[in-house]
DNA sequence: GCACAAATATACAGATCTGTCTATTTTCTT
DNA sequence: AAGAAAATAGACAGATCTGTATATTTGTGC
């Protein structure tokens, strides 16, 4: 997992500019000459810290992963003590972000449709980010007592990953209210029924 | 809706191969010239068929929906007359898709993914196909009883779609299990409590 | 000022991309 | 068998792609 993340003034440049490009029109859709012409970076540079654009791209979804839990981490911890809140607050955060300006999706579930062979390593990156989300999702299903806390996990990231892409199809906030409603009334069954 | 489909057996063929090759790699990994040879047609006939790639691939999403949901609604005819059980025939239909050989997830949701922009052509094409299934989904909730059959078959969409893109980076089948036990527990719910 | 490292510009390779053009051959209909 | 339609091969345009090579300039520490 990169054990080395040298980190430079260029090379941070370089990933901001082509993270922006990449999530607004695609991984393939953009090559390294539009990358380099909008960072007025030269190619030798980009090529001097990074082997490929393959590298690049697991470079960015590594640091957008990193990013993106911080975030929805912090929006959990603001959300007080009350373990049913918090992992509602998981929702809150998908619903403000679906309401950015520039929201088109979610660049892993992108990535994986982009590399749809499962052994790729742009494919198996991008994954793995899933996977810690749902980590933490069987975390605070854990706390608010859920019955089976992975099961619950497994389901709500379906209603996620089901929710990012059509808010992202469909240019709208709702499904992330969706979720969570059914979020809620699931997190309720498993506290009170039996298995 | 492109109201004229005229077919031919080379067009038949180059969509064949393309929608192969496609499925397999990726609408913009695959070229034109890959097809072809493929196929082995020539590149005049691919062009005196279709206007352009683009036109080819909304060709093709729109032949993908019409047979994608005839084999939906045929498992769901041979669920018998139980709503119930009709309803939750359209997930074990997915989980038998996810279990085939070739699954590499829904064409729908990568050309979603690989054409971000929401004002595409072949975006707006394969989000139409997300429409009708949904639409698909509503009436079946409608004859199972559920309070608000257009919120459950929303819910329902966001957790087939989730337990698509899942079956798809773990190769596995247990996301359509898991989506179809949820889906019970939900329309139970919508059945028996109120709003 | 000097040495070293980083970044630069520029050209280049070799492949690939979509789409066009032309001229020839095959196929089908009548 | 004759004429019309469809498909063919193959070259071509012009752009783009990733990645490399080279030689020069810039910036920094000593």
């Amino acid at each position: 997992m990169s054990a080395i993340a040298p980190s430079s003034p260029k090379r941070d440049h370089l990933m901001a500019t082509a993270w922006r490009l990449f999530y607004r029109d695609g991984l393939r859709a953009v090559g390294i000459d539009t990358i380099l012409a909008e960072a007025c970076v030269a190619k030798m540079t980009l090529y001097n810290h990074f082997p490929s654009k393959e590298e690049l791209i697991i470079a960015i979804l590594e640091k957008r992963d990193a990013e993106f839990r911080a975030s929805l981490i912090a929006r959990v911890e603001s959300a007080g003590t009350d373990p049913v809140q918090r992992l509602l607050a998981v929702f809150d955060w998908h619903e403000a972000w679906f309401g950015t300006e520039d929201f088109k999706g979610c660049i892993f579930i992108r990535a994986v449709s982009e590399y749809p062979d499962p052994s790729h390593p742009i494919h198996q990156t991008a994954w793995r980010h899933k996977i810690a989300v749902k980590t933490l999702l069987a975390d605070l299903a854990t706390a608010a007592g859920a019955r089976d806390p992975a099961a619950l996990a497994e389901t709500l990231s379906l209603l996620i990953d089901g929710a990012i892409v059509t808010a992202h199809a469909t240019q709208s906030t709702s499904p992330a209210v969706s979720a969570r409603a059914t979020a809620a009334a699931l997190l309720q069954l498993a506290q009170t029924s039996a298995a």
